[in-house]
DNA sequence: TTGAAAGCGCTAACAG
DNA sequence: CTGTTAGCGCTTTCAA
């Protein structure tokens, strides 16, 4: 067996090279690359150190680094889908850029919904020593994940369990639908027709609440036949709308569940010779851009906050990292974000 | 220093612990685990290693593993941006499955176009010791990766370097242009109008060097006025449109460099009272969902082969990593995948 | 067929 | 203030 010798010509720099070239100990090289204030090695040392390792291209070793630290600066994100929606792939970069911007990095599992996976997944996750697990959905729903996340820090994007059992971070559904609901009201609108999902969704649901509570604060009383339920597509969207302006009295102005059942609106609308928002206006929710604001007129809808959620759940996540365990809040915090009102023309 | 009474009360069981369960060494376990035939241990002994780990919930320290084998099973993945128009995310899916298929995983970085930041990203992969650098963009476009990539396999996914120093994948857009054309061509239209991309990027070249290539094969003269150019937007398709149907002989068809272009054409066409595809066709490229398939009459159009490039650019990284430096070839192989035509009722 | 032992590159006591 | 040293958990050579 040939021995390296050693400083010659070894591939990569490693840590002692430098500390040769710079005329220390290991340990000084160490402590000045991770700024170890405790050991106050002189300015002058310090840069020395440094000289070094531009001088070689020293780049130090992460795998090492972790073995010892038991940081990875890595963290894991488990998603059942990239993109079901593709808009919600903010999600991922609200995600990465606050990662980023905190020296970590994003270790990207999609596992495509099937349980077994997903544990399988978040296995690798922890093999790969993630210091933390973002677990995301790509719309907001309640979700099952694996016993073995219970192993780590973890917090919830765009989901939530039952249990309240792991932080949380979710669109505000409900105050999103009285934000929606009150700006119509806001111009006039009386009779207001919602176009809402047949699936009953946490967002569905939250926002014919919010709606609710917007007829509420503005003494209009609550019809049930406003609210026509249809797919969340743009069929759906278009057979709510005709049974709405179908009505003995429709509705002056339609609320839909999403930006595709507005797209099935306007396509209703248009097919009935109705002019928006002149003859009735519409408000969308999801602000889809490349729906929104390439239709015309350009649908005035609600954003959802992708990219907060995003950030939100990396800045918590991390808050947790450092936390000793004892700190660790018992209760879980759930976390709701505003979504923004989009203003356009189409009311 | 309190040592660890070994076997006693360690958090997670380590590989040791494995061997004394199972009553063998720890370099059985390990030949176990990795399945190495050389040294053929007897099915019995494999057994009682397996149930040993079972019975621990025993798992790996990749951080170990890589350190040692020089292997991480993690591949980077740079990019610009996440998503810059949403359906290219598949690009990013279709990566992913296939590493997830071969037991890697991916390490995100996307840097929002700087340049310096995109040499802090590599460095960053390359300390924590990826196999290999996946670097992609969410258009087909030239790119100049920083030096620091060369360290390493890498590809260029939807990307190229002018120089091909990388093994690149792209879509065929010449091929895309000249199969859409034929198409149209094949349905008896001659006045092919293109609502082509002001901007000359390599698509917007390719695919006009596609239609020229469909019309001599028809022998259709090429008509230089029918390419009317504008922003790859609606309102740049609505103008070309426009421009197209105020020709004094204006075409039967508009070949849309884009989805968002044809949106417009549909525009301009509705507002021209004439009907998709009855009195003039309309072809898209890209297949942007949201777009095409709600649009009414449902637009024709290329898809771009997002997953299919995620997933080449993997195998042939994957391929790269595997075998030894010497093998390489001297020349990258750049490689073109076909983009399918989408059937639909606008033309 | 199995085991002992030597590191992989780094961190961080501890001692000087 | 700096250096010596003992591992982190694993792979793999070499010997038994």
């Amino acid at each position: 067996m040939v021995k390296q010798v050693s400083g010659s010509k070894s591939k990569r720099p490693l840590m002692n090279d430098v500390a040769r070239l710079a005329g220390v100990s290991q340990t000084t090289v160490s402590f000045v690359l991770n700024n170890v204030e405790a050991s106050n090695i002189p300015p002058e040392t310090q840069e020395r150190v440094w000289a070094a390792v531009e001088e070689l291209g020293y780049r130090p070793n992460a795998l090492a680094r972790g073995l010892r630290s038991n940081r990875t600066h890595t963290l894991g994100f488990v998603t059942d889908r990239i993109a079901t929606t593709p808009y919600a792939v903010r999600i991922l970069e609200g995600a990465q850029e606050l990662a980023w911007a905190n020296g970590s990095l994003l270790l990207l599992v999609s596992t495509g919904g099937d349980q077994r996976l997903k544990r399988q997944a978040i296995d690798m996750l922890l093999e790969r020593q993630v210091d933390g697990i973002i677990y995301a959905t790509m719309y907001h729903r309640p979700v099952y994940p694996p016993p073995n996340m219970q192993e780590l820090p973890a917090v919830l994007l765009d989901c939530y369990t039952k249990d309240r059992a792991f932080p949380s971070v979710v669109p505000d559904e409900v105050l999103g639908g009285r934000t929606a609901v009150e700006y119509l009201l806001n111009k006039g609108h009386r009779r207001i027709g919602f176009a809402q999902d047949s699936d009953p969704v946490p967002a569905a649901v939250g926002r014919l609440e919010g709606l609710k509570q917007a007829l509420a604060a503005y003494g209009v009383p609550f019809d049930d036949e406003l609210v026509q339920t249809g797919q969340s597509i743009p069929a759906g969207g278009y057979q709510a709308t005709m049974a709405l302006m179908g009505l003995p009295n429709p509705p002056t102005a339609i609320f839909c569940y999403n930006d595709r059942m507005a797209l099935g609106a306007y396509n209703a609308l248009r097919d009935l010779n109705l002019t928006i928002p002149d003859d009735v206006a519409v408000m969308g929710f999801d602000n889809q851009e490349l729906i929104a604001a390439d239709i015309s007129p350009p649908l005035t809808t609600m954003a959802l906050p992708h990219k907060e959620m995003g950030s939100w759940a990396v800045r918590h996540l991390l808050d947790l990292i450092e936390q000793p365990d004892e700190t660790r809040h018992s209760q879980p915090v759930q976390h709701l974000i505003e979504c923004p009102l989009i203003e356009r023309a189409s009311v």
